[in-house]
RNA sequence: GGGCGUUUAGCUCAGUUGGUUAGAGCAUCUCGUUUACACCGAGAGGGUCGGGGGUUCGAGUCCCUCAACGCCCACCA
């Protein structure tokens, strides 16, 4: 028998079981029915999940169980991502807390070790979360970026695209994290501003001539970085540089609102100023970098060229600009375009190099300080200016990043790019929404070639092998010998002789498969493996061909390839999406998904993205334990609408009472908290203190899952209902047209429900979904149709038809919420399977041990039917007049009134036999029905006039008669301004004139029946005040 | 600087192609334990749709403009 509650933890735990036994979220790549695939955006192993993880997976297991359900062969493949950079950082941040250690003091091979134990970790955490979820992921094929099966797929491409040449190795200013000792790229650098100085420096000039400067001043918030200048440069052109801009801003003032004019003006008088006093000096410059002058670079005493390069701009600080190539983007720019040299002054721990003479090995504010003071010294340091600097961090160790030129791998984008555009352009990947196509174009169309060298320990390992400073002869002679090794190991080794940089020669040798006697052949001719891994992003690009076994030929790949979309969230679509789409068209030839749908992203009740580090992060486990997985999915589900932000306001709670506390800004942070409710302390994820962790710890959970849980009791009960009224239950066969309305009516429902389920889910409209689903299972299964069931079961004459109808209504019911709630849906099934295992309308048939493998619901067109509906609206509406009546009249809800209701003759015969139902959902007695009905003596009136019904209600017991004139006199009121404004309207030539006549013919019948209705209101309140007399 | 999104009831959100006095859930108030459900039922109050301007007979819905908030990209000696 089903039980009175329904204890989530406890069902959820026996059916994940269930399925697992009956392997029913497995996916055979043997079976003949057409597949339906899906790749699971694959986690980060450097943390449990969030709540944004929660929305990912359950849209995504909606729409696979929908599919599984409508009898594709549905593989949705789980796994997790390595995340290089970001798990490194956070395990060596870890070994610093705890252990005071480097990962140098570690090693490279126990750091690694360290990390897949870190793995371990937290990929048992993460699929723990996705089961609890019900994530119905084919488990059995787990995969992993970092396991062999996406290993053989990472050097399959590597070596092709080193094969193809689009894998190269060059210089580049990369951004280096001193603290990781890596490059980053630039997603993961963020700007952060901070206080500053702005110091001029001073360099003297070589031999100054007669009406030429005896120095240079420049400005710069980095002096330390002028040990590595090659140049100082001034415009090319400065005067008309000047005129460019000055006409920029006379443009600006000519468009500028009054408010804004002045400051453009003072702008101006600022620039002119500038002109008179700096242009000859500029231009003097100019000439003297025309005839290859040079300056003494201070400290070190070097002789640096004074260049020209429209990067100075003559409007900006001293109009002269440090050039350091090796130390600053733009100016790595200006070094190539004039041919500088680079000089590198910082070792990769940030320290300061050879290069930099004596200040070789301090650090960068101690060469900053001492730089300084020397240059002061010296009398070359001028003015040093206060400034707010825009200072780039790096994402993983939240340490300043410094611009720094090293060899990195790249890969080259050109034509890769451009597959990738015209796979989204001409539609074999389809985005939705459709805005975000946007980004990924734009994004692509730069073609900037991506650097995929990563100077970490954690990743896939670059399989080159190197050997550098070799001359021509011992390059060919080299080369010769690996050409032999390439006869002994066909396609397995590719090699290139290319400049390293010097005079002298590189050779570079790719091996395809980790084989380790191909390695040590290579190997034992002196070369060796790069120490560098790739991006995370390089094995993540071929996830949705490399989980099913690419570069071999498997069945699944075959079958399950391309993927049939990917849904994902918005800040990787550039990162992943774009770079999935370009190597699935390099490696398979096809595009790997056909649509990708990028879903809302969650921010709390502040609009702050919400974050561990913030405090507002949500774990789906915290709201499962609450309220239950399926509570968690359909509140989550509820809110993917398709804008691009959604938010969920957050609270803790409460471990000793459960109340929930509402997080502030303030209260994110703290590591204790007292509960206002129950007065007891709990603590947060900011305990430090011994005593604080040692109270009970408070989750951080949110109410919005509350009318979800609700509506899980809802349909638990409603479920339990149908259950208890199921005995003896017979199946058969039946007559649709022979129905009763209320049955007619909850097949025609279904059928609408049905296809605006199914058109939803295809859509990925989820909240709408979701809200469908609800209303109707509420205000219309449990609102009406059970309410009308309860006499019909007591009624011999109608059990077995209402009892199967009801079965067949609530199997529709579950299959349909199925895919947002399987935890319920899955429970209920099992006790209905036990009392009617062969059910369905108009023929019971076998209804199959789960939901999960159900078949899903096919919207019967020949259900729906209008007139049905609306007459069992208008009985809806009969129902509402009785109950607003007898609540104006505060009548209690166990005396039944009488009521009279006056209709015409096609109505009377609809709704006379429902007098059991007025009955039961508003106490009324329907004694009088039909065309010739009159009002009560005591009576109360409520008129519906597009139905053409008048209800009475007999007041003779009940009568307040100043509740009821307070009713009419309200009624009254709407009514009358509802008549103005149609007056207004129609009395408006205009409107009359020139809108559309049906509009205008319809706004005259509404008037006619509002001024009836007027007239019949206050006939009814003159009555009433008669007789209060 | 460029782009995108948001701004509707106390809170979180719906509002299709412009057409009756704008909806839901939560919260609030009133009433209520008749055997599915108080994680419930019935009823009520509450918004003029961010500001301004415009198009139109008619605008939450279209156009212009301003503002606030959020996000992305570029740049910043």
């Amino acid at each position: 028998m089903i039980p009175i509650r329904f204890d989530h933890a406890d069902a959820a735990a026996k059916i994940l079981q269930q399925w697992e036994a009956a392997k029913c979220s497995h996916a055979d790549a043997s079976s003949n029915k057409p597949a339906f695939s899906i790749v699971i955006p694959p986690p980060n192993v450097t943390g449990a999940l969030h709540l944004g993880h929660g929305l990912n997976n359950t849209l995504q297991d909606i729409v696979v169980r929908r599919k599984r359900m409508q009898g594709f062969e549905t593989l949705w493949m789980p796994g997790t991502d390595h995340a290089g950079i970001a798990t490194q950082a956070v395990v060596e941040r870890r070994l610093r807390e705890t252990d005071n250690l480097t990962r140098h003091d570690l090693g490279r091979d126990a750091l690694v070790e360290r990390i897949w134990q870190w793995k371990d970790q937290y990929e048992t955490r993460i699929l723990d979360q996705l089961k609890r979820m019900g994530c119905s992921c084919d488990w059995e094929r787990l995969r992993f970026t970092l396991d062999p099966i996406c290993a053989a797929a990472v050097r399959a491409t590597f070596f092709d695209l080193f094969q193809k040449r689009r894998i190269y190795r060059g210089k580049r200013l990369v951004n280096w994290d001193t603290f990781l000792q890596t490059a980053v790229s630039d997603d993961e650098v963020f700007n952060e501003t901070r206080k500053g100085h702005f110091y001029h420096l001073r360099y003297p000039v070589i031999d100054p001539q007669a009406g030429e400067p005896k120095f240079i001043e420049i400005a710069t918030t980095r002096p330390e970085t002028m040990l590595g200048d090659t140049a100082v440069a001034v415009h090319p052109d400065p005067a008309s540089a000047l005129d460019k801009v000055a006409a920029a801003l006379q443009q600006k003032l000519a468009e500028a609102s009054d408010k804004e004019k002045s400051l453009i003006e003072k702008q101006i008088a600022a620039l002119e100023k500038r002109r008179t006093a700096m242009l000859p000096l500029l231009t003097t410059l100019r000439d003297m970098a025309a005839s290859g002058r040079c300056v003494r670079l201070p400290l070190l005493d070097r002789e640096i060229p004074i260049v020209a390069d429209e990067w100075a701009k003559p409007e900006l600080g001293t109009g002269c600009v440090k050039i350091t190539p090796a130390h600053d983007p733009n100016d790595y720019e200006v070094g190539k375009r004039c041919e500088l040299p680079m000089i590198n002054v910082l070792n990769p721990d940030g320290t300061i190099n050879a290069e930099g003479g004596k200040y070789q090995g301090l650090s960068i504010p101690a060469a900053r300080k001492a730089v300084i003071a020397d240059l002061d010294a010296l009398s070359l340091l001028g003015e040093i200016e206060d400034r707010e600097i825009e200072l780039p961090i790096s994402d993983r160790s939240k340490t300043p990043i410094e611009p720094y030129l090293a060899d990195q791998w790249f890969v080259a984008m050109s034509e890769l790019s451009q597959s990738a555009m015209d796979a989204v352009t001409d539609e074999r990947v389809k985005i939705f929404p459709e805005r975000f196509r946007r980004g990924y174009l734009d994004w692509l169309s730069e073609k900037r070639d991506w650097p995929v060298s990563r100077q970490l320990w954690w990743g896939h390992r670059i399989p080159i092998w190197s050997k550098y400073g070799l001359s021509q002869t011992d390059a060919n002679e080299l080369s010769d010998q690996l050409e032999k090794l390439a006869e002994r190991h066909p396609d397995q080794i590719s090699h290139r002789i290319d400049s390293d940089g010097d005079e002298t020669l590189a050779l570079f040798v790719c091996v395809r498969d980790e084989d380790e006697t191909v390695e040590s052949d290579v190997q034992s001719l002196g070369f060796e493996q790069d120490p560098d891994v790739l991006d995370t992003w390089f094995s993540s690009a071929l996830w949705p061909h490399s989980t099913l076994g690419w570069p071999a030929q498997t069945e699944e790949l075959a079958k399950f390839y391309p993927t049939s979309t990917l849904i994902t969230s918005r800040d990787i679509i550039t990162l992943w999406v774009a770079r999935m789409v370009l190597m699935g068209l390099n490696n398979v030839g096809e595009v790997p998904f056909n649509e990708v749908f990028i879903h809302a992203k969650i921010l709390d009740g502040f609009g702050q993205t919400m974050s561990k580090t913030a405090g507002n992060g949500i774990d789906p486990n915290d709201v499962t334990d609450k309220f239950g997985p399926d509570a968690l999915r359909f509140g989550l589900a509820r809110l993917a609408g398709d804008t691009q932000d959604v938010r969920m306001p957050v609270q803790y709670e409460c471990p000793s009472c459960e109340k929930l506390i509402d997080q502030t800004r303030k209260n994110q942070t703290l590591p204790r908290i007292e509960c206002p409710a129950c007065a007891k302390p709990f603590s947060t994820q900011w305990a430090v203190s011994a005593e604080d962790k040692a109270l009970p710890k408070g989750a951080v959970v949110s109410e919005r899952f509350e009318t979800a849980r609700n509506f899980v009791n809802k349909l638990w009960n409603a479920s339990r209902f149908t259950l208890m009224n199921l005995e003896g239950f017979t199946p058969q066969e039946i007559d649709v047209a022979k129905l009763p309305i209320e049955d007619k009516w909850l097949l025609s429902r279904l059928s609408t429900v049905t296809r605006q389920v199914s058109d939803g889910i295809d859509q990925y409209q989820y909240s709408d979904v979701a809200q469908v689903l609800f209303d109707f299972a509420w205000n219309e299964f449990c609102s009406f149709y059970v309410e009308i069931a309860k006499p019909r079961l007591s009624d011999p004459e109608q059990k077995v038809v209402t009892q199967n109808v009801i079965a067949h209504g609530l199997d529709q019911l579950l299959r349909l919420l199925h895919p947002i709630m399987p935890f319920v849906t899955e429970s209920v099934w099992g006790y209905l399977g036990e009392l009617a295992p062969k059910r369905g309308v108009p023929r019971p048939v076998d209804a199959g041990p789960f939901v999960m493998t159900s078949e899903w619901p096919t919207a019967h067109a020949e259900h729906h039917d209008v007139q049905i509906e609306r007459q069992f609206s208008e009985f809806q509406q009969i129902v509402a007049a009785i109950r607003q009546i007898r609540a104006s009249q505060n009548i209690k809800p166990s005396d039944t009134v009488p009521v009279a209701i006056r209709c015409d003759e096609s109505s009377r015969e609809l709704l006379a036999p429902m007098k059991a139902y007025f009955l039961g959902l508003a106490s009324a007695d329907v004694v009088a029905i039909g065309a010739d009905v009159q009002a009560f003596e005591t009576d109360a009136h409520l008129g519906l006039p597009e139905a053409n019904v008048d209800v009475h209600v007999d007041l003779e017991q009940f009568i307040d008669v100043d509740a009821e004139l307070g009713r009419l006199e309200k009624l009254l009121g709407q009514i009358t301004g509802q008549i103005t404004g149609k007056e207004n309207k129609l009395n408006n030539e205009s409107f009359v004139s020139r809108a559309p006549v049906e509009i205008v013919a319809k706004e005259r019948e509404s008037l006619v029946v509002l001024r009836e209705q007027y007239v019949s209101v206050s006939g009814d309140i003159s009555r009433l005040q008669a007789k209060k007399k």
